[in-house]
DNA sequence: TATGCATTGAAAATTCCTTCCGAATGGGGT
DNA sequence: ACCCCATTCGGAAGGAATTTTCAATGCATA
């Protein structure tokens, strides 16, 4: 899904019943050549000025919601002050393919991990409650390999 | 762990190695009150004010990080808009009794759920990844079982 | 009880994000 | 290809939650 053609993102738009402007390419194109990342607002706005520099921050405010609205992305939340975005998750078959977040509280990297043991809980909880889950959002925090290593070398 | 007296308080934030002030018995004593709410800084104010109306709301949010800092208490981000606390879930042999929150799309309530079923997944990941994790937070979008009522009955 | 540093309240500042408004533009109809 | 006009845009102003500043106050240790 990651690092679409102009005319692939046009196609998106198209899809979503949404004009095709410059500015949507633009934003989309950015979003899905960082596939890993998890950009702020701010960072799509830095990326997106280098080749196209009169663009407005609202208008990556805009689009970005009007995009993640769309499911074309997906919000995340960090809790760093910042809203986050990555690629949208669900297809155009509306599958979601559920992956989680591991976040490093030594050096604070995000990592994803694909995962869909969570149907077990799901179900478990329709039945002791009723409730009817639809989604979900996990966020794990721990210590990545990398910072895992270091700490033992100080000790 | 709910509904602390003011001496139990005292004793939480001695242990803590923190000054006692009026101030932030009164902050603990308002999120304790409210044991399965997840209050903002503006209701954690107003609920104060009430028999403490010199508190000021920069206080509640100095007293309100520094707690959760601490791990008196919990922060929760329902993407809202607000920034939520509650009883912290770290007792004092630092185990944690976790919860998940149920979140409706319809009403909006927030309910929880008890469950450790998460540590499958936390051992998978650290043998796949070597991702040491810690503590979770997790949060299941759906429709609550009154709301699933009604989408019933509109039929 | 005196002393010193942490804490407080109120106001100002900051930060992230949204809205407003006049100008520009995409794309359906001709 | 051109026109029309609703939609979208950029920039500035606005808004809301939270943090910081600073002088006054209050807690705890000697």
């Amino acid at each position: 899904m990651a690092d679409l053609s102009r005319e692939e993102c046009k196609k998106l738009l198209k899809e979503k019943g949404l004009k095709v402007t410059e500015q949507r390419i633009r934003v989309l194109l950015a979003v899905f050549s960082c596939p890993d990342k998890h950009l702020t607002a701010e960072e799509i706005y830095e990326i997106v000025k280098v080749d196209f520099p009169e663009i407005g921050l609202a208008t990556i405010y805009r689009t970005i919601q009007l995009l993640s609205d769309l499911h074309l992305l997906d919000r995340i939340n960090f809790d760093d002050g910042f809203v986050r975005y990555e690629i949208g998750t669900v297809d155009a078959k509306e599958m979601k393919h559920r992956h989680h977040h591991l976040i490093c509280r030594e050096c604070g990297r995000v990592f994803s991990f694909q995962d869909d043991l969570l149907e077990g809980l799901e179900k478990k909880i329709l039945d002791t409650t009723g409730f009817r889950v639809l989604d979900h959002e996990v966020k794990l925090y721990g210590i990545c390999v990398e910072c895992g290593g270091k700490l033992i070398e100080k000790k």
